[in-house]
DNA sequence: TGTACATCAGTGAACGCGCGTTCACTGATGTAC
DNA sequence: TGTACATCAGTGAACGCGCGTTCACTGATGTAC
């Protein structure tokens, strides 16, 4: 059957992106090996060198890609316009400590899915997902500046930025932390999704 | 040279759980093995079974007692008395946010350093860490609780839990985020400690 | 207290297994004329 | 446009390696009398 079409090449190595990052954000990196992967993606694992020199490799275009996917959506949600008066950075808020968020890491945000991994893996990485915790704060910041100015309040760029980090901090801690104790005790993951929200809300 | 004295054996166990509380919570659990973890602790690889029937067994034990010793060193923390004026918490959260806490994650809080292990681990090691981190934050309720009642304001039992876990979740996901883009961007890494404390601290 | 024997912690080789990676093969695609 | 040939993506077996775990062995400890 093969050889295929440049362009189906180009489609297989996408397919493969997708299914690495569903399958790296909701089990880790170290967990899921080549071979499933491949099959995830419908493939045999023999074919994954045509694509990507090293699963080291994959795992930083997986995490430039996943933040990139990621940070889209959340402009997608800024951009969707009040629903119940909320502002955008309510509503992603809202949207990001929610149980739908927890529940699905596959697809979530890969500062809270992939920080582990990233803090162990190599200086690719490392590389990828600081350039994507950036991009998320600068998105966040600059909200913070918009609705300020909406306001008319006044908000230094300095302090938007240090308001973003806490932020982000904030909801990236207690994600990480509801889906840690999520299994244990539910009760306590859904308390820390609420009392954060509320907590992030002001 | 074997056999070595009963009091000699559960001083290796010892030895061994600290070994590993130092590596899994650097390294991971998963990228830890048994021979590294082993030699770490000055023994030969196979007699591990001597003391734990599973690495699973392990990790579960490791995990409830670093929250354990974390918890004590808090608990001394707090027991330390004013320096500067600052208060028990306002100390705790400046430690936690310090270069030191980032850059030793051996020896640091589990919250932080276990939580994507913990997430993806078996149901004896969720259960060790969801009652750590429930340790945490009723340590955290109660000081607020105590710190609001030294200066006569009112205070909810309830809304004391809500504020401990936001504060942990920011205190938390601050050192994650800083450890993640330590390597790659070591500017970034600082001013998310600097600025999580500041918000921290209100 | 002394003696005889069973116990068992540490040792290090060995086991099976799954991992990341390589490779010979196939046959449709891409390309040169 | 048609033909001949080189390319190369997918396949699946195979490689070496390190993992968690098991095991036979050793000899000092623990115990029964």
């Amino acid at each position: 059957m093969p050889r295929i079409t440049q362009e189906e090449k180009a489609h297989n190595r996408e397919i493969i992106l997708e299914a690495a990052g569903r399958l790296f954000r909701s089990r880790g990196v170290k967990a899921v090996g080549i071979a499933e992967l491949m099959n995830d993606a419908g493939l045999t694992h023999g074919g994954f060198y045509n694509h990507f020199a090293s699963k080291n490799e994959l795992v930083a275009e997986v995490c430039a890609a996943s933040f990139l996917t990621s940070l889209a959506s959340l402009a997608q949600t800024v951009e969707e316009g009040d629903r119940e008066g909320a502002s955008p950075l309510q509503r992603i808020v809202t949207e990001y400590l929610s149980t739908r968020h927890r529940d699905a890491p596959d697809g979530g945000c890969p500062s809270s899915s992939l920080a582990a991994d990233a803090a162990r893996d190599n200086a690719a990485v490392q590389n990828a997902y600081a350039h994507g915790v950036e991009g998320y704060l600068t998105g966040f910041a600059s909200e913070l500046l918009r609705e300020a100015h909406e306001k008319g309040a006044a908000l230094e760029p300095r302090e938007a930025h240090r308001r973003a980090i806490g932020l982000l901090s904030e909801m990236v801690g207690a994600l990480i932390l509801a889906r840690a104790v999520g299994q244990a005790d539910p009760d306590l993951s859904e308390e820390i999704l609420y009392a954060a929200r509320e907590d992030a809300l002001r």
